[in-house]
DNA sequence: TAATTAACAAATGTCGACATTTTAATATTT
DNA sequence: AAATATTAAAATGTCGACATTTGTTAATTA
């Protein structure tokens, strides 16, 4: 049995992460280290550490002598990581095209029927239904092999879903919105498995810029 | 006037970084923190705080209670490394011949001058030569005007640095080698101008790729 | 002699304290 | 009253010390 126990820094950084990721933490907020050290209970030095991992994952600026902050956001930037995201997201897929074998298909199948499922459910889980679309998209990549690729993928994703709750927190009512595109994801499946690479690049590219807009418009009335 | 005076972690993460990327830090090497704080006269926390961003940039790795140590390297990991970059490279030059101005052209043309004179001098300096190299590679993906693009290019490009530094040092004679393929980078520029996306993005590929199979033999050696 | 155990030395991770800087609140001057 | 200067409070970044854990060497046992 591998000794995994991580070290106090480690076990912080996903909270910490996770708070300023799902919103909780607003962007340029001031992150107090005795408010952290009591939110956390720990100590300065595995505290900064985190905040250090964090700074290196453009999610948290700290000035000389000024103490950290939640990373700003913008409308420049939103739509920056969205379409390096896009651009990302195709690369993975038409790698995933070209490596994909049975096991990747029938992944990809599955993962189409359990979010097709959940979908047509009355009264939904919304986090549920987060899990299994994030699923569905993870499948139709899962094929492309390339470690560093999938890093480059999973960090942009991070960043975009900070810009995607920041947006919920203001709209609770249109949860909908993020099912409009459901038959995309049909469509998205069958050109994958046919193994159309330019099709099923421009499908996922669109897929993705959808959102842009709309939280676009609530973004820039904050 | 702003004021930039930064804090001791973030100077010691340069000085830190650059020992690692330039291979005067082994893979798998231990970093003995009593060492680092010699090395680098610095206390302990800064210097800990820096290493932790170097682990969320994957150069450093920790074990709980057993200390910090350099990354690994990997021949799987060299070339995917290679490839991921290549990939992004490519659409980082797509980008750039929609989006770039005159001022581009003119840059790129100037920063090929800059490579072409220097080529073909007599006794060059290694670090001149890749600083020309480098900036020429730059300005051709300069027009593509997305941070979050280029951060990710920036930060393959490290990763890649460190597999050349570390075959460098084996091959100190084998330095032409990296000169091989000037003609290439003339290729580049025409096609760049010309704004022929396809070729260039091709080109570009397998220019990024062209020294893998070199670095992978001497790295099997080992 | 090989293997196991015990004892020691070295190194790590965490905490609390201190000096320095920034921010705020108050007083002073024009 | 507005602007500047002064003082006090809060917060930051750094260091050294301490408890724990790890690794190594020596001793004991089979």
């Amino acid at each position: 049995m591998t000794d995994s126990r991580d070290n106090t820094a480690s076990q912080i950084l996903d909270s910490l992460k996770n708070d300023i990721i799902s919103g909780e933490f607003l962007p340029k907020q001031k992150l107090h280290i005795k408010t952290l050290k009591e939110k956390y209970n720990v100590g300065t030095s595995p505290l900064r550490e985190a905040l250090s991992q964090l700074i290196a994952k453009d999610l948290v600026v700290s000035k000389n002598q000024k103490g950290f902050y939640v990373s700003d956001i913008s409308i420049e930037d939103l739509t920056d990581i969205y379409q390096t995201r896009a651009k990302i997201e195709s690369l993975c897929i038409e790698m995933a095209i070209d490596k994909g074998d049975d096991y990747w298909e029938a992944k990809v199948i599955a993962a189409s029927h359990r979010l097709n499922k959940y979908s047509k459910e009355n009264d939904l889980d919304v986090e549920e239904w987060q899990s299994r679309h994030g699923e569905f998209h993870e499948a139709l990549v899962a094929g492309c092999m390339s470690p560093r690729l999938f890093q480059i993928r999973s960090s942009l994703i991070e960043k975009s879903k900070r810009y995607r709750s920041l947006w919920l927190r203001e709209n609770v009512s249109n949860i909908a919105t993020l099912k409009i595109n459901q038959n995309e994801h049909a469509a998205l499946m069958i050109l994958a498995l046919e193994r159309d690479k330019k099709s099923s690049s421009k499908l996922i590219e669109e897929h993705i810029m959808t959102p842009v807009e709309i939280i676009k418009k609530s973004l820039s009335q904050l």
